[in-house]
DNA sequence: GCTGTCAAAGTTTTT
DNA sequence: CTTTGACAGC
């Protein structure tokens, strides 16, 4: 905007507005950037960064900078390099948090009694060790116990903190469990997710030396979407980066839609008095949006109570309407919005990679493929099951960490007995007791067991069987590489056969392609990126999706979760299924009560979801509700969520749209204009 | 005791 | 549609 007026204008972009640039340029101490949706915050970390490198010649291994997922690393780092040589952005970080954390832990691997190829264990491994512990099938159970220790463990909590402060027998129950599932996990030599983030932060919390030793290597910090941290992450952030406070934090309260996962809004308030001397800057100028769906988006979120004033404008024009539609059921809804999509692209002279359907759970996707699949519109779906999720996957990551960790148990277990070798559950009883008779880990123990504890020898054979062969591949995989270790795995395991004796043609072809796509990726990474097998399996587990270089049609309709859909814009937005009981989502009934009460906090994290949503929106948004939805088995009748009465609309009136009668004359002037441009 | 076959049921959001 | 649960042969 004014990058003449300033010194070091040359080298800064000079598409920075006022605010903006100040948050660049600010450096003095910490600095709270509350950033709007489409206010440019990406564009401010990546330009302070490079500020950094570039003028103010802070070495790039000194600078931190923090994102919660993968692919908002990724496009940082692309973005930053856009703006710097590679010579300079050498070194650099830029990682989640769950990255950062996990190279701690194997740096410091000897403070925690862990040897660093420890093994992470993901949501799936955790409840299956909660399962065990508790000796239960009950699913609604194991979730909750689960649920407590992770929040638990992410407000830095122990065991014996959790049992003092626990409220009811099921959190009574849950922090016994807590106990026994550390223990558990340390024998395995396993940490969890939450740990990665945790283990770390307490050890910087109580050990003045890391502490110290930490602090030298980071000279300043960023970090991204700050509304989304947890009490740990907070205390990363505050023991990181010590007394000299030189950070960055960019967030937005009102698009904090991560409270589940233990997330709290507090961090953002606390920052103030905290830091006394915290430079707050406020972003409020929108780039992404026509007026009409930030005035839809204002409205909503007025609703909530909000920490910071906040408004968002932006000089995109008035733009047109946006459409509220009534659906007879979610078929119909899927239906329409094909057709429509269809439609508009022609109408608008648009491309199919300019539309997104929203949606805020995973199955209300299946449909709207169904659909899309029909019509033969082409699409790309983002969030949904993670491909390391698939059976075939975890098979072969099972054998990898095995091979990486001895003591993971899991794996042990996920590896013996698949494919089907003649271990069995009795076999697996047996060895279990054995071992811990013994301390010993399952793959120990398969050595030293004999008939005389209890094992038939056919039993004994299969098992032995299966213990030399992981021995013998552990011994290769020394002197090796990744690619061939894996042949040699998939050959002897015969899991190829396996997938065709036990599957129909199609399925089996499907899964062993996503083996062999599994194999080649992590070729790739062994070759390029020269990781080993544990780190190997270690990097897997934080990855949710297959990074591939380019999605193979890149001209397609984006289907989204709403939650996956953060951080992204799209000119045409369709947002589907926004009823009571999906949007605001209801959660699980309370067996107690029979009155359902609503959670205030609860409803106003929905709300943000539906703001998340709405500002996703550059010119044009499409909201639909259905009338009747299968639920479980029923048909249910629904009501239209409340956000659509609170963005304005009558859902009685249809064509009746107020957010229009508040347009200026040139306000719809200029409307007509956009909608005759197209 | 292991394994495969059949039936049923199930899903909020993610590192 | 795909994953989990119970039962009957091998």
């Amino acid at each position: 905007m004014n990058a003449e007026n300033t010194g070091v204008g040359h080298s800064l972009a000079s598409d920075l507005n006022v605010r903006q640039r100040e948050a660049v340029l600010y450096l003095d101490g910490p600095c709270l950037v509350l950033a709007g949706a489409g206010s440019g915050k990406t564009r401010v970390i990546t330009q302070k960064i490079a500020y950094l490198l570039r003028e103010c010649a802070f070495p790039a291994n000194r600078i931190v900078a923090l994102t919660f997922t993968n692919k908002a690393a990724r496009e940082m780092r692309e973005r930053v390099l856009a703006l710097v040589s590679g010579k300079q952005a050498k070194g650099l970080t830029i990682s989640t948090f769950h990255a950062l954390g996990l190279r701690f832990l194997r740096q410091e691997a000897a403070h925690f009694e862990l040897k660093p190829d420890f093994s992470i264990m993901d949501a799936t491994d955790s409840l299956a060790v909660i399962q065990e512990l508790l000796a239960t099938t009950d699913k609604a159970r194991l979730r909750a116990v689960q649920q407590a220790i992770s929040l638990w463990k992410n407000a830095l909590l122990g065991p014996d903190q959790a049992a003092a402060q626990a409220q009811n027998p099921l959190e009574q129950e849950a922090a016994s469990i807590y106990k026994y599932y550390e223990a558990t996990l340390k024998a395995y030599q396993a940490v969890d997710f939450d740990d990665l983030i945790r283990l770390p932060a307490r050890l910087l919390k109580n050990n003045d030396e890391v502490r110290q030793r930490w602090q030298n290597q980071v000279h300043y910090l960023l970090v991204d979407e700050y509304q989304d941290t947890n009490e740990c992450q907070y205390s990363m952030v505050r023991s990181l980066t010590g007394s000299k406070s030189r950070f960055t934090v960019v967030g937005d309260d009102d698009q904090a839609i991560y409270a589940w996962r233990g997330a709290t809004l507090e961090n953002l308030g606390r920052l103030t008095t905290d830091y006394p001397h915290l430079k707050l800057i406020k972003l409020e100028q929108n780039y992404r949006s026509v007026q009409s769906v930030l005035r839809a988006a204002n409205r909503v979120i007025a609703n909530n109570t909000s920490l910071f004033e906040k408004e968002l404008w932006s000089e995109l024009g008035a733009g047109e309407s946006i459409r509220v539609t009534a659906m007879d059921n979610h078929e119909i809804e899927a239906e329409s919005i094909g057709r429509r999509i269809s439609a508009e692209r022609f109408e608008r002279r648009a491309e199919w990679r300019d539309f997104a359907v929203l949606y805020r759970s995973n199955q209300q996707a299946r449909v709207i493929e169904q659909v899309l699949r029909n019509l033969r519109i082409p699409y790309t779906l983002s969030g949904g099951q993670s491909f390391f999720d698939k059976a075939e996957i975890r098979d072969i990551m099972a054998y990898l960490r095995l091979l990486a960790n001895s003591d993971d148990d899991p794996a042990f277990i996920r590896a013996a007995t698949t494919p089907r070798r003649g271990v069995g559950q009795a076999t697996l009883q047996a060895l279990g007791t054995y071992a811990s008779a013994h301390s010993l880990s399952l793959f120990a123990a398969s050595f030293a067991i004999t008939t005389d504890d209890g094992l038939a020898q056919r039993q004994l054979d299969a098992l032995q069987s299966f213990a030399r062969l992981m021995q013998e591949l552990g011994r290769r995989a020394k002197e090796e590489s990744a690619a061939d270790l894996l042949d040699q795995l998939l050959a002897h395991t015969r899991y190829e056969s396996y997938l065709y004796d036990t599957l129909d043609n199609r399925a089996a072809q499907a899964r062993w392609q996503n083996v062999r796509e599994l194999c080649a990726w992590l070729a790739r990474k062994s070759g390029e990126d020269g990781l080993s097998i544990t780190e190997l399996a270690q990097h897997v587990a934080l990855v949710t999706m297959l990074e591939r270089n380019d999605e193979e049609n890149p001209d397609a309709v984006k289907l989204s979760t709403l939650h996956a859909a953060k951080g992204l814009e799209f000119p045409h937005v369709f947002l589907i299924g926004v009823e009571e009981g999906l949007l605001p989502h209801k959660g699980r009934e309370e067996p107690g009560s029979t009155e359902v009460k609503e959670d205030p906090a609860r409803i106003q994290e929905e709300r943000r979801l539906m703001y998340v949503g709405i500002t996703r929106a550059q010119r044009s948004l499409h909201i639909s509700w259905c009338k009747r939805r299968r639920r479980a088995r029923q048909d249910v009748i629904c009501e239209p969520s409340r956000f659509i009465a609170e963005m304005g609309f009558d859902v009685k009136k249809p064509r009746d749209n107020p957010a229009d009668e508040h347009l200026s004359p040139s306000e719809r002037l200029a409307m007509l204009k956009d909608l005759l441009k197209q």
